[in-house]
DNA sequence: TAAATAGTTCAAAAACATTTGAACTATTTT
DNA sequence: AAAATAGTTCAAATGTTTTTGAACTATTTA
């Protein structure tokens, strides 16, 4: 009884996937499994802090992170519902 | 006991998800569950021969359809167990 | 054998995504 | 209050993907 996903929102989940940089942020958030912020992971990642911005960006776009304001930092994780929606139950949507 | 995909690997899936054309090309065939050849599905997604060759080798290099060329036609049909590997079994290879 | 059909290949053009660096806002620390 | 830190925005440059049309191969039909 959960809306189907139009087919643009099934594209920016599928392109926010394709892409090295934006796996890897996933495949590293998933091993921490807790909000960290947007600097750790772009140190962790070897990227600029603007090629971060726009990364994240993409992923919250697509909904696969949520994104939390403290302070002067931004806490990401992932969005698992959006994960299982798109991936996990992809036939119960095509 | 299956073998983890490379990062390559989950790229060319998610690029080749990533893609109105191709997705409507899976809808079509996800549809019918048969073989369908190349021709048929170009009309019917109202694209040009050369478009189609184009997307169905995209599709075809991730592993996302099986082809079999009979006489002079291509029948094309989607091959659901790497859609089981790399979207419904996401987190095992994450 | 000639004409038609199914699909491929190629290079150029068009469209789209990503990176870069500088300038910026907001918050925190000294 | 000044300096430092976290992150954003912008436009230009670069890189990648997709579309286009013409020429091509292979097979089938007339």
């Amino acid at each position: 009884m959960t809306k189907q996903p139009t087919t643009e929102e099934k594209l920016k989940v599928f392109k926010a996937l394709a892409d090295p940089i934006r796996l890897e942020v996933i495949h590293y958030l998933n091993g921490l499994d807790q909000a960290v912020s947007c600097g750790e992971i772009g140190q962790a990642m070897h990227i600029s802090k603007t090629s971060g911005s726009y990364h994240f960006k993409i992923l919250q776009e697509a909904g696969l992170i949520t994104v939390q304001k403290v302070a002067r930092e931004k806490y990401v994780k992932l969005d698992r519902s959006t994960f299982d929606e798109y991936l996990t139950h992809f036939w119960q949507n095509v």
